[in-house]
DNA sequence: CGCTAAAATGAGGCACAGTCCGGTTGGTGG
DNA sequence: CCACCAACCGGACTGTGCCTCATTTTAGCG
């Protein structure tokens, strides 16, 4: 019988234990907003790794899919929403958090090309699998907050999360290069939601 | 000098001289319709080929671009669309009339995937380029059902119908595999246009 | 310092887009 | 019926991107 070592083989996520690899995860990431933002969802990786100055299966190493890189690239962003969700909770008027916390979505969603958009509906979709920890975040912020503008009694009765966060998700990935036309149409969204 | 033949040298569009390149062309249409149904909008052109039982270079020869393989594909099911708007404009009902016309192009935009929504959507946004007549004939039928609904009284005046067949596209490409969530988000779309 | 596990490298396999040229063929005029 | 040629086709080829894996490098511990 050989021992194995006892220490936690796993490093934490986002964390790697040696310095140099902590170092080019920091600039892949970096490299990859640019990337993104200039091409959109479907960026090369490829190009990513280049620009990183590093080889591609290093790339791989620190992001085994696209969807973690895109992740690591959202993170900050994404958490900062969830964060406006939970204030905007203690609003006083209720419909008014709603449609702040819908217009941070959207601003969201446009980011990096409708990238983020692209992810929130894939991510919408495969509920079961655990896609990612804080795409259930977002929703369930979004899910309080609807529930909260529907009891105040301005919001129709039968409109559900999944379908609001779905379709704000819709107009960003639809309007990703024209703002003011993804703005038009969440007035429509939130048109329909109030009480006829 | 030399003579050259004075018979116009271009053949109509679609419908090429030769029995062998119009059977090919029938056959990579035929082909491209399952491939897309089963793949979406980004299926393989390669695929195609060999399944239509052709070398790549003929379908390309067919089709230069991916875009124009998609409106040979379309084609039929697009007129259909705009026929069936041009009947509604004669309805009695002109609201009812635009909503059963905004459900159709909604089933149309969820058909081969989510293709002809993609199609929808980087059509609405370039409108100089002439990248297809039947767009542009799509966009006149929605925006005469649009004002005559508008007439009526019964529709926000604001609505452009820009922003509403973009809307309907972004719904058909968000719930590309969901119709029953599709339905519902057209249902809300049609909340926001009536008039508060 | 050495040693080892962690990490990085980069060539290579595979799939797809799109181009191009040499060979083939449909259909027309004689 | 046949010869001819423009129209057409095949398929090899280039380029790009994704992703894997055997090999080499290196950080950091003892």
């Amino acid at each position: 019988m050989i021992a194995l070592p006892d220490r936690d083989p796993r490093p934490p996520a986002g964390q790697p234990r040696r310095a140099d690899a902590r170092r080019n995860r920091e600039r892949l990431v970096e490299q990859a907003k640019v990337v993104f933002a200039e091409s959109g969802a479907d960026a090369s990786l490829d190009e990513i790794a280049r620009r990183a100055g590093v080889a591609s299966g290093t790339l791989y190493r620190h992001f085994p899919t696209r969807l973690d890189l895109v992740e690591a690239v959202l993170a900050g962003q994404v958490s900062g929403l969830v964060r406006l969700g939970r204030e905007l909770l203690t609003d006083e008027d209720e419909v008014e958090a709603l449609i702040t916390w819908l217009r941070a979505a959207l601003r969201h969603g446009l980011t990096y090309r409708g990238l983020s958009a692209a992810v929130l509906n894939s991510a919408l979709d495969r509920d079961d699998d655990p896609v990612s920890a804080w795409h259930a975040e977002v929703f369930e912020v979004g899910t309080a907050l609807l529930a909260r503008a529907r009891r105040s009694g301005a919001v129709v009765a039968d409109a559900v999360a999944a379908d609001v966060l779905k379709m704000v998700g819709a107009i960003a990935w639809a309007a990703q290069d024209d703002p003011a036309q993804a703005d038009r149409l969440l007035t429509l969204l939130v048109n329909g939601l109030r009480h006829p």
